[in-house]
DNA sequence: CTCCCGATAT
DNA sequence: ATATCAGGAG
């Protein structure tokens, strides 16, 4: 590992600490995959007060998997994209329910077999339920990696690839961890707080602008 | 590349 | 008014 990459990690670990906290509220497996699926384009924040409702509605994926799509497509119309999202709950929980007995797979390939499962989503429950080393790229771990210079790359898989190549394998889930939380308080996508930013010079956008 | 899409910050 | 939010599929 480079020198500067692990000055930046170990702010990240001072900072934000070093525990495997996700930011989604979840109980089960099953439910951490659902809420990251509502997750996308969509604050956590949001997605944590639908499920709180949506998790007592229906208590298994066999529950959401027999679920009214209309009625589906209500209870998570906050998060957005209600009319993908709904449909994918109900054919992915189907799968888990009738294909994988209730259980959620461990695979990459298995779980972007599901309906409405990328990469991302998969590396999240890889990450944090199976513990597998795996290296999430979503909006915030993007931006960031490339402001710190880590990737120039704007395609996630290849984003993916270069983290894997500049981060130590243990870092690798709790890189992620850290910067989403980085990145919802100070290196925010429309007007990042560099003054209180503690990365500011391995910052590549603060040299070139002075100020993001 | 385009579409899906509501809620909030700027 | 518009950009952005733990993306994914056609």
């Amino acid at each position: 590992m480079k020198k500067r990459t692990k000055e930046i990690l170990d702010i990240l670990d001072q900072q934000f600490g070093t525990e495997y906290k996700c930011y989604l509220n979840y109980e089960t497996p099953w439910q951490l995959l659902a809420a990251t699926m509502l997750s996308a384009q969509c604050t956590d924040a949001r997605v944590n007060i639908v499920t709180k409702d949506l998790f007592q509605k229906y208590t298994s994926p066999g529950d959401i998997a027999a679920a009214d799509l209309k009625e589906l497509e209500e209870d998570i119309r906050p998060t957005g994209f209600y009319h993908n999202k709904a449909k994918n709950l109900i054919a992915c929980m189907k799968d888990i329910h009738e294909k994988y007995h209730d259980e959620v797979p461990s695979t990459l390939e298995e779980l972007t077999s599901l309906a409405g499962v990328g990469r991302k989503t998969a590396n999240v429950i890889r990450g944090n339920i199976y513990h597998d080393p795996s290296v999430v790229v979503d909006t915030h771990v993007k931006r960031i990696s490339r402001r710190l210079g880590f990737t120039t790359n704007e395609d996630p898989e290849k984003i993916e690839q270069d983290l894997m190549k500049e981060l130590p394998k243990d870092h690798w889930i709790l890189y992620n961890i850290q910067i989403i939380q980085f990145g919802r308080t100070i290196c925010t996508a429309r007007s990042p707080k560099c003054g209180e930013c503690s990365l500011q010079k391995y910052c590549e956008e603060y040299k070139i602008k002075g100020k993001v």
